[in-house]
DNA sequence: GACAAGCAGATTGTCGACAATCTAACAAGA
DNA sequence: TCTTGTTAGATTGTCGACAATCTGCTTGTC
């Protein structure tokens, strides 16, 4: 018997592909921070009931991307300077804690598995799709998560990579010019390659990928705006 | 104008409530890991339709403790040794963030509610309240990351706790005899309240409240009976 | 007896309609 | 003018019924 491995099925449910619909116009910034989601709109939008519509909604509220107010609304979130600080340096602590886990882990099929997913982040950059480029970075820093061999890591993880990849999205946009062009993981795949797993934790906890010192800045701004109203 | 602060008002969805029912019927064991939750049947024990029902079970998956299958049901999440461990482990790494956040925060309004925290632990335990001494002991603890200024570490500890409150819970059930009698808060209450910060996020490292090794035990027990089958 | 097809019951997923609540505009009174 | 009460419209919360899917049993065939 060949040892050939399916996979599951997709979910064929209407409120899976909901969620998957919403949570990328939200990740993108096509629904933007604050914004309420009218449900009678979205579902004629949709051709779906409302009843698939608000528990999708309930499921991205939990993810944390959604907020909902009884009888007022359900809004995406708010993005304020601190939430920012706050999830980068937890991503820190989760970063050393994920490279310790997965250091003794690596081997062949690492290496080429970040290899690969280095090349597409590469690829994105190229052909300058910003959205797929935050993407693709998101999906090689998380491989460590996925290496660690550590559920509730990953899992919260994948919480986190949310509101990256949504504070990175409305950077993008904010800033409206062409990404970097060149690569800022070759450093950082490199380490991952090594042999010195402190200098891959420090490399992760002082220099993340995708400036974030720019985004900060983004953040600041935010921050000032809004005390303006 | 006096500086009364009302805080905001209750939810009083049938939903909200809901699922603080679910969640209290989990976390205390009432309902057992993988048991179904046939929608219908709570439904009409709640004297509630489906809608809101299900809507509350999409939070919870989402929150961790149940798991859902498109068709099939919605279950109580299986406990198995490995989640433990992998939930012990990131615990303790959170700790340690959180200490180190919390330290220079703390102040008198700190350590106020830190006895009083403590002061409720020992009361449950006195009144030998097994279920209300856990989820004390998880609001001691807690303390630290609420004080710890990271709304995003303070939602991911909060997801942590409710499986913590889960095992412990289960753990509880399983050896069915009276908690230890002993404070084993002590040390911790004392080590937050010094002035050596390493020596707190050892000691929060090292020696878990609450006996883990013996948690730990009792997930590998759990891990062998399932094997069985 | 083994096995596939098909049927019946139970359960989950989805729908459309109704009830409860909120918001904003307007009117009445101090 | 400011406050308070009222009302209409819009939106969210909840309900009961129907559709889609799964499970286990029965039946028929070899």
């Amino acid at each position: 018997m060949a040892k050939l491995d399916f996979g599951p099925i997709a979910d064929t449910t209407r409120r899976a592909e909901i969620v998957a619909l919403l949570r990328r116009a939200i990740l993108t910034g096509q629904l933007e921070p604050g914004q309420k989601l009218n449900e009678l709109r979205i579902s004629e939008q949709m051709r779906v009931s409302r009843a698939p519509l608000r528990e999708a909604m309930r499921e991205l509220v939990q993810e944390g991307i959604l907020t909902s107010i009884p009888y007022a609304g359900t809004f995406v979130i708010e993005v304020t300077a601190k939430d920012i600080i706050d999830a980068y340096s937890l991503n820190q602590v989760l970063d050393e804690f994920a490279i310790e886990r997965t250091w003794p882990l690596r081997d062949q099929r690492f290496f080429d598995e970040l290899d690969r997913r280095h090349e597409a982040v590469k690829q994105a950059t190229r052909a300058k799709d910003t959205t797929r480029q935050i993407e693709t970075a998101l999906q090689l820093h998380g491989l460590i998560y996925e290496w660690a061999d550590n559920s509730v890591l990953l899992e919260t993880w994948q919480r986190l990579t949310s509101r990256l990849q949504m504070y990175f999205a409305l950077h993008q946009r904010a800033r409206n010019e062409p990404v970097p062009a060149e690569d800022v993981h070759e450093t950082y795949v490199a380490l991952l390659k090594g042999s010195d797993m402190r200098a891959a934790q420090r490399h992760a906890r002082e220099h993340i990928d995708l400036d974030f010192e720019e985004l900060l800045s983004y953040a600041r701004g935010l921050e000032k705006r809004a005390s303006k109203n």
